[in-house]
RNA sequence: GGCGCUAUCGUCUAGCGGCUAGGACGGGAGAUUCUCAAUCUCCAAACCGGGGUUCGAUUCCCCGUAGCGCUACCA
């Protein structure tokens, strides 16, 4: 097994094929593989694994960087960043997959098998008819061609691939950093494609031969894959190459306990960021998911997760991607941040949001704003969302707060208000709350009276910053008209 | 069907043979309050089942059950 000991840098590598956008599954493998470089010193590196014309996907690439670096998971060779080892991307690395294949023909280890889609679909139909208990797979029938009968159908250029001999029944076992000893029978192991007929590798060879070439000494990829390193493993026995060590991450799951996808919640890692979340917040999540630290640490710099990250302490199990949690989270971080800081995402969330021209032209203003929601907010998308007042007058009141707030018995106390709030010197919050105290005294009822359906007037909505300091951000002549059209509001319904 | 992985509150988890099984999210009750949020108290909530091993199992082993993965010229 693999020769690396602890205090030597390891060198991991996150290698995401690009066939569609980047989910939270992958960031988190991406983040471990990174946690656990950074922990000890080693290298990071982002291989580009697109070996598969049918499912590549241009966008896909862009995708993935963009992921990554707004998690904040820089790369320290890879695509962009260079390195020694590259190029990066598997699809221009065939010449050398090409050949490390011949290498294995050549000793014995790998054969060219003729067989057409045709034979292979109906070699599978048949085992499936039968079930047969065990000898599922490809059935090694060019394995027994003569030389004279390859060069033969070489001759006649017959398409073809290049085969792994998977020994005979022995056993083949490895070490799993995170699931102990693992060994599978070579017996139920089938001949893998190396070499597809397009000339591209599959997965397996390229796999194996690049993490060799690029020295990598840990493999921390998902399980989907544990079953395929028995496999590697005899790769990198048939190459005589010490294979690196193998941690398969656990999966994660959807609320309902089956797969994460696109309908189910969100699990693109840039729909997240699109819906609000903090970068800080959901890594910070996803290292959590899998993975704890001990004790009861739960918020943490990514320094901290990196002193503190260690491979034998994420868990085997799958785990459920919990969002409400991490709304939570991204609250958490959300009161953490500067209204500085905040200021651009959220800018660029109320240019979408089609308000009147030059509304948000004051940044004073937007960072006054902001200051008011961020601490009634989880995501950004709600600070955004819930302040779209402050940016036009309400174009509806809610119902159930109009049904309540919005009595007859308003008219006379609005009457009261609006002329006194008109001419009130200075227009502040401390004067705003003497007035509405004062007022309140003077009618002899609770100020709840007054501020609500103030509140309700000026926002169209029941709840919300605090009433002065909320008027006061909006000025004078915006309170007044808005109360004015209530009025007129609550009037009309009467009538009517 | 075969092979493999997994199994502590609803969810994320702590626990590494002896604990009233701890924390967090969410939920419930209350306090506070101009609303919402926040905050502060308190409450409910778990070791999948059965065998072993042991003086003693949530913890170690085996079996069962369930979930998931693999069983492609996809990764």
């Amino acid at each position: 097994m693999a020769d690396w000991k602890e205090g030597i840098p390891p060198v991991v590598r996150f290698a995401p094929s690009p066939t569609g956008y980047l989910h939270v599954g992958g960031a988190r493998t991406a983040l471990f593989n990174f946690l656990f470089a950074r922990h000890h010193g080693g290298r990071f590196i982002l291989r580009i694994e697109d070996t598969d014309q049918k499912r590549y996907q241009p966008e896909a690439l862009a995708e993935i960087y963009a992921s990554l670096k707004w998690l904040g998971l820089p790369w320290d060779e890879g695509p962009e960043a260079g390195g020694k080892d590259g190029p990066y991307f598997q699809s221009q690395r065939t010449a050398s997959y090409r050949s490390h294949a011949d290498q294995l023909l050549a000793a014995g280890k790998a054969y060219r098998c003729f067989c057409t889609e045709e034979r292979l679909t109906h070699l599978r139909e048949e085992q499936e008819k039968t079930k047969m208990a065990n000898g599922s797979g490809y059935d090694r029938h060019c394995r027994s061609l003569s030389e004279a009968e390859v060069e033969k159908l070489l001759a006649a250029a017959t398409p073809h691939v290049v085969r792994l001999k998977i020994p005979d029944a022995r056993a083949v076992a490895f070490h799993d950093l995170i699931r102990g000893d693992i060994a599978y029978d070579s017996a139920q192991l089938d001949d893998l494609v190396l070499l597809k007929s397009d000339g591209f590798p599959t997965y397996h060879l390229a796999n194996v031969v690049d993490d060799h070439l690029m020295g990598i000494t840990h493999v921390l990829r998902g399980d989907e894959w544990i079953a395929s390193t028995p496999k590697h493993i005899l790769i990198y026995e048939a190459f005589a190459w010490t294979p690196p060590v193998f941690a398969h991450m656990p999966v994660i799951l959807a609320p309902d306990g089956g797969k994460l996808s696109k309908r189910r919640g969100a699990a693109s890692v840039l729909d997240y960021q699109r819906s609000g979340f903090l970068p800080e917040a959901l890594r910070n999540f996803l290292a959590l998911l899998g993975w704890a630290p001990g004790g009861d640490r739960e918020i943490m710099t990514l320094d901290e997760m990196i002193a503190a990250f260690t491979l034998e302490r994420v868990q085997a199990k799958a785990a459920v991607f919990d969002e409400t949690k991490l709304e939570w989270m991204n609250g958490v971080y959300l009161q953490g941040r500067s209204i500085e800081s905040l200021l651009p995402d959220v800018r660029s969330l109320w240019e979408k949001m089609e308000l009147p021209a030059g509304a948000l032209e004051d940044e004073t203003y937007l960072k006054k704003v902001i200051a008011m929601f961020r601490e009634r907010s989880r995501k950004l998308s709600e600070i955004a969302e819930n302040s779209l007042y402050f940016f036009r007058d309400p174009r509806e009141y809610e119902p159930q707060a109009a049904r309540k707030h919005f009595k007859g018995e308003v008219l006379a106390l609005l009457d009261a208000l609006i002329p006194r709030i008109a001419k009130l010197e200075p227009f502040s919050h401390d004067s705003l709350e003497g007035l509405y105290r004062g007022l309140a005294e003077e009618k002899g009822i609770a100020a709840g009276k007054l501020i609500h359906p103030t509140r309700l007037a000026v926002s169209g909505v029941s709840f919300g910053p605090g009433l002065f300091e909320m008027l006061e951000a909006l000025g004078r002549e915006t309170v007044v008209r808005r109360l004015e059209r209530a009025r007129e509001h609550i009037a009309g319904g009467i009538k009517a």
